[in-house]
DNA sequence: TTAATCACG
DNA sequence: ACGTACGTGATTAAC
């Protein structure tokens, strides 16, 4: 038996456009042409291969005038009109289909209904074959027969209707569709039916009747009410099942085998590539067109050939990990203008020595860094640069090189590739390759961007600051972290029982969904509010509920107790190496803000605001004598003093004031002596909104007073400091213009949602315009400061290292011999490294371990 | 893989 | 009428 599946195209690409296009996020490649429905269409066609495994294969669409619409001047009137984002898809879908290899079909004046009911009339009459119909179109159930199924899909999954299916549900022949549509009519095609009988009706008057003649031919029989109705819509109910017939005889000329699926054309990745769908070009294994020549990749054994070496050169460095802490080498490749060179792993070290002071393009210096500890000259990092670019990429130079019709495996797909060895000087030679053809292509897109400054100033130079602080590691005290988990595991153990005794029942805890249903189905603590998957238990919903019960307490205990061992007891513990010193990841090119963030493990959230958890920082403790730790003292509002021009804030950052304070004795209009701490509070909730973005509403939750309070303080707020608000109005109207915002160094952050259609995405898009200048400057400040502080450590000799960068603190580890020096430079560097109309000011505090560094 | 939760600035 | 504070990462449960 051959199996042909028969899809409704324009029905999948509607269900798909619609799926996404309501979010209001409309997705795009990055020339602005919507693909949202093309994707969702392969994904579908993909899934209904991989499902149904069909050797032949069709999908019909509408195209032009039906000839439904030329008799019945009604039909599918009322109907919105097709966006225009989705009419623009529609010939690509084709396309797509003719590069899988996938026969379509459209015929105007016929609808796809009318070409599917004509396929599966030829599979009728042809023993051969059986077919069976996709789509969401109950339409299409008329064409159910012995040979004929539809999956009919659902808004998740879908049914198949095979004969017996359809009459089991429905309790008539599948062709009675028709005569039920007939009767109860259908409002999305405007056809009418008869008016006042709907599906329960039709379908029971069918039964009994079986078809539309036969039921007028027995009216007499038919009682009171329904029976009126028959009469009086008699002709529309015969017009209307005309109209809902399926034409079957469309001349398509064409024979089934022609229907066959052929093999995936290049053109496919072209297609995919021009719509940016990295992700299928990846699941699907489409063979790329393979243009290039292949590469003239040489092993070299003998570390003399490198001396041929010109002194532009790139270099690719392959690791066998992510985590280039606990990563072994596999090989490295060099190129210049005349050889491709591949190293395997013994080789790396002596090689890179050999040619480090180079000209040297790569892709992650840090990862080469790190790994072989040998200070490359790294005049240009790839990965670096195309992240300032904006460029949506990731990790895998794979990507980029995707973007750019390169030809190259994924590095996940490449580990797990069994013929890996084989391949692996190629795959190392294309990167190489492209590393360096792309170099001035890359620098002349930064220099367009005006961005040459931010990379070679601050990214470029900050990339080797890092590589030591990574390397150098902070030690951690395995014994303090063994301590306090046996502490808090006896703490957890008994708290744990008094929960089952006071619930009455054994549960997980740390299950959301069950500890919501103790509480507010079996214990009726209160309603509770629902998201997706059940009710909410986050601490805001708890703490509401403290004082109902007991149990409430234990819970947050609970909670705190286990983050606190699981995350960072046990987990730090994991990542304490044979040095006795935790490594972390800095991710340079991750944040859309310019932040840094910190991996493997996250460095930047140990706690500290809680007791408790801050007892944790007892464990970090110097290699030398004395952590030193010196932060950046309100470096976000100085910013937006700045940025905002604001006289008053300027002011009292010159005089050195409380801010806080200040701005809690302006609001409640007392002196600055007057000022409570609740008020001083209240004041810094108040700042803190604002550089967010905050509603009244959110600050009134946060603040636990009511939206008309809460609103008040803000625009007394915006009365005292006209200018932020002015700052505020200013910078949204501008990136809407502009779409993108940017930093003091001129750091730029697309911002796509300030002109999304949905407003809630829209108002996201806004608060980010506010907030990204803000925390982008204070990123980019806080780079230029580190790279001087290093600079001046290494101009002075000084042997004490920087450890770690939390956002607007550095962690120093000291000498005690060296101390004063470094509280002059930290200093002079931080409060210095770059003239605002508000002075910079640190704080700097030092101790045994991180703990008493605060 | 995603959602919920909670740690940080 | 809607939903409501920016930027991160790790862990767990549940699909």
């Amino acid at each position: 038996m051959k199996k042909l599946i028969l899809v409704d195209g324009n029905n999948l690409m509607f269900r798909s456009y619609y799926a996404t296009a309501y979010s209001g996020n409309m997705m795009t490649n990055s020339k602005g042409l919507p693909t949202n429905a093309l994707y969702g269409f392969v994904s579908m066609i993909n899934k209904i291969i991989i499902e149904e495994k069909p050797v032949y294969m069709a999908v019909a669409f509408d195209i032009g005038q039906n000839f439904r619409k030329k008799e019945y001047d009604f039909y599918k009137e009322g109907r919105v009109a097709t966006p225009e984002e989705l009419k623009i898809q529609m010939p690509i879908a084709r396309d797509i289909l003719d590069a899988m290899n996938i026969k379509h079909l459209e015929l105007a004046p016929y609808e796809a209904d009318d070409i599917i009911g004509t396929i599966v009339k030829m599979t009728e009459s042809d023993p051969e074959f059986s077919s069976t119909i996709v789509s969401s179109d109950k339409d299409l159930l008329q064409l159910i027969s012995e040979e004929t199924e539809v999956k009919l899909l659902k808004q998740t999954g879908f049914i198949r209707y095979t004969k017996d299916k359809f009459i089991e549900d429905y309790g008539i022949m599948p062709i009675k569709m028709i005569d039920l549509k007939a009767l109860m009519g259908d409002a999305s095609d405007n056809i009418p039916g008869v008016k006042g009988i709907g599906e329960k009706t039709a379908l029971k008057l069918l039964q009994e009747y079986e078809s539309l003649e036969n039921l007028y031919n027995n009216i007499d029989e038919i009682k009171g009410k329904t029976q009126e109705k028959l009469i009086e819509d008699k002709d529309n109910a015969f017009m209307s099942k005309k109209i809902a017939t399926i034409y079957r005889d469309v001349p398509l000329n064409i024979n089934l085998e022609d229907l066959k699926i052929g093999k995936i054309k290049p053109k496919l990745t072209e297609l995919f590539k021009e719509l940016e769908f990295f992700s299928l070009l990846k699941t699907m294994m489409v063979p790329i067109k393979d243009d290039s020549e292949s590469l003239d990749v040489e092993e070299i054994t003998d570390l003399t050939k490198l001396d041929s070496l010109e002194n532009d050169i790139a270099i690719y460095l392959e690791l066998d990990n992510n985590n280039y802490h606990i990563a072994n080498i596999m090989a490295l490749t060099v190129k210049d203008a005349h050889h491709i060179f591949y190293v395997d792993k013994d080789l790396v070290i002596p090689t890179l020595n050999k040619i480090k002071d180079k000209n040297i393009t790569t892709y992650d210096a840090k990862k080469i860094i790190c790994k072989t500890k040998i200070k490359i000259n790294c005049v240009c990092d790839i990965m670096i640069a195309s992240y300032l670019c904006n460029y949506n990429f990731k990790e895998d130079i794979a990507f980029l090189m995707q973007q750019f019709n390169e030809k190259i495996d994924f590095y996940d797909t490449f580990l797990k590739d069994p013929k890996m060895t084989e391949k692996i000087k190629e795959f190392l030679g294309k990167k190489v390759n492209f590393l360096y053809n792309f170099k001035d292509e890359m620098l002349k897109r930064l220099k367009e961007n005006n961005y040459l400054d931010l990379f070679n100033n601050i990214e470029m130079p900050l990339l080797y600051v890092l590589a030591d602080m990574e390397i150098t590691g902070i030690k951690c005290e395995k014994d303090v972290l063994e301590q306090m988990k046996t502490l808090i595991k006896e703490k957890i153990t008994n708290i744990e029982k008094e929960i089952y005794l006071d619930a009455g029942m054994e549960f997980n805890i740390g299950s959301p969904k069950q500890l919501g249903e103790v509480l507010f189905d079996k214990m009726q603590l209160g309603v509770g509010k629902k998201n997706k998957t059940g009710y909410k238990t986050d601490v805001k919903v708890l703490e509401k509920l403290m004082g109902k019960h007991p149990i409430i307490e234990k819970i947050l205990e609970y909670r705190n107790l286990t983050k606190i061992y699981n995350t960072y007891l046990e987990g730090l513990e994991n990542f304490i190496l044979e040095d006795g010193k935790i490594h972390t990841i800095y991710k340079q090119t991750l944040t859309r803000t310019g932040r840094l963030s910190s991996i493997e493990p996250n460095l930047q959230n140990i706690p500290v605001r809680e007791e408790l958890g801050r007892n944790i920082r007892k464990a970090f403790v110097p290699s030398n004598d004395l952590l030193l730790s010196a932060d950046y003292s309100q470096i976000e509002l100085r910013i937006l003093a700045h940025i905002s021009n604001c006289p008053t804030l300027i002011e009292a950052f010159k005089n050195d004031e409380d801010i806080h304070s200040k701005v809690a004795s302006d609001i409640y209009e007392v002196p600055i002596d007057a000022v409570t701490k609740k008020m001083r509070r209240t004041a810094k909730a108040v700042i803190f909104g604002i550089v967010y973005g905050i509603s009244g509403f959110g600050l009134g939750e946060n603040l636990n007073i009511s939206r008309k309070e809460a609103d008040d303080f803000i625009n007394k707020y915006y009365e005292l400091y006209p200018e932020v608000k002015n700052y505020m109005d200013e910078i949204i109207s501008k990136t809407h213009f502009l779409g993108y915002v940017t930093t003091l160094f001129n750091r730029k952050r697309v911002i796509d949602e300030i002109n999304n259609t949905n407003y809630m995405i829209r108002q996201m898009g806004e608060r980010m315009a506010l907030n990204t200048p803000i925390q982008g400057t204070s990123a980019d400040i806080m780079k230029l400061a580190m790279i001087n502080v290093y600079k001046r450590f290494q101009e002075e000799k000084i042997e004490s290292k920087i450890l770690l960068q939390v956002h607007d603190e550095i962690i120093i580890d000291c000498k005690n011999t060296e101390l004063d020096k470094i509280k002059k430079i930290v200093k002079e560097e931080m409060e210095n490294v770059f003239p605002l109309s508000v002075p910079l000011k640190i704080e700097i505090n030092t101790g045994v371990n991180w703990y008493d560094a605060k």
